[in-house]
DNA sequence: AGACAATAAATGTTTTGACATTAAATGTAT
DNA sequence: ATACATTTAATGTCAAAACATTTATTGTCT
C-alpha cells in the first residue's frame, strides 16, 4: 500500500515532504508491529531496547547514563525502565564502588533468556524489511544518515 | 553522524536489522524536530498534523473517524486531539444533522491563520531532507512503501 | 415494529513520556 | 581545605498515549 493510499492523500507539497510523512508513518508501523510481537514477553519495545544494549555489553556492567546515550529514543527515561526491568528480574543493578553516584547494571540469566525468545519473533516480524534487497537496505539506511546530517541531535 | 556513531553501536545483525534501527531513530529525530519547531505555536505535532489535515478537506468538513484514518499514528486518539484544538478556537466542530452519531469538523479562520505561520517553521525544518536530491527522497519513499507491503496494518 | 448488530464519538483508567527538580557524589579552582 | 560547579541517577508532576468501555444513534434482519 503506497503511502497516498495509507493515509488517502493525494497530493504533497514535494518529494521532502512526502518523504517525511512516509518516515514517521513507516516508523509508526514498524514500532506497533514490535510493539504487538514482543506483548507476549510483556516487554515493551524500549525495554526490549535497553535488554538488547545490555547483551551487547555482557559481561560488562553499564551505567544508566550510558545506555541512555545508545538509546533511540534519547529522551526516554532510561533510570525508570532499568526499574521495570528489576522489578522482572531481568537485570541486576548494583552501585558503583568506584564512583557512588553511578550504578553497574547489567543483564541476568533470565533476560537472556527472555531476550533469546524475544529475539526469534521479533526477527519474524523484521523479515517484512526483507522486500528489499540488502543492497536497497543498506543504501535506504545511509539516505536516512545523509537526512540527519543537516542538524545533529 | 552515521547511525553507527549516533546509537554507538559498531554491528548489526544485517542489513535489514541496520535498516529498521535507524528507520526509528530518524523518525524519532524528525519528529523532535517538529516538535520544537512548534512549540512557539503551542501545537503537538500530532495537533499539527490534524490541522493539515482539515485543511486539506476544506471546505468540507471532516467526521472525527475521517480525520483519524488519515493521520500519521492511527491508534491516536483523534477525539481528544479535536477536543484541545477546539479549546484553542482553531476548528468548529457541530454535531451532524443526517446522522446525529457523527460530527462535523471544519478548521476555523484562526486555525488557517496559525497553520499559515506553523508551515513556515515547519517548512525550514524539513530542509534537511533537502540533503537528498528530489529522485532520492521519492526513491527512499517507494522503498518504504515497499517495506510496508509484507503486512497491511 | 422489535431485536440485535454495527458504527461514531466520547470517556475512564492505567501506563508511559516529557520535563524540571532534587540528592548525592565527585571534580576543580582558589 | 573550602566553595562551587559538574555529573549521575532518581523522583515529582503534569500531559499524552494506550486500551478498553460506554453512550447514543443508525442499520439490518425477521
Amino acid at each position: 500500500m503506497s503511502i497516498e493510499e495509507a493515509i488517502k492523500q493525494k497530493k504533497f507539497v514535494n518529494p521532502y515532504h512526502k518523504l517525511g510523512v512516509n518516515l514517521i508513518y513507516t516508523s509508526n508501523w514498524l514500532m506497533h508491529q514490535q510493539q504487538e510481537a514482543l506483548r507476549a514477553f510483556d516487554l515493551s519495545p524500549q525495554q526490549y531496547n535497553v535488554l538488547r544494549i545490555l547483551r551487547g555489553a555482557f559481561p560488562l556492567p553499564m551505567r544508566v547514563s550510558a545506555i541512555c546515550e545508545r538509546m533511540l529514543d534519547k529522551t526516554s527515561n532510561a533510570s525508570r525502565l532499568v526499574d521495570k526491568l528489576l522489578a522482572k528480574n531481568l537485570l541486576t543493578r548494583k552501585s558503583c564502588p568506584s564512583d557512588r553516584r553511578a550504578v553497574n547494571v547489567v543483564i541476568s540469566e533470565e533476560g537472556f533468556r527472555l531476550l533469546q525468545e524475544a529475539d526469534q519473533v521479533i526477527a519474524v516480524q523484521e523479515e517484512a524489511l526483507h522486500n528489499l534487497t540488502p543492497e536497497e537496505a543498506l543504501s535506504v539506511s545511509d539516505m536516512l544518515d545523509t537526512i540527519r546530517q543537516a542538524n545533529s541531535r
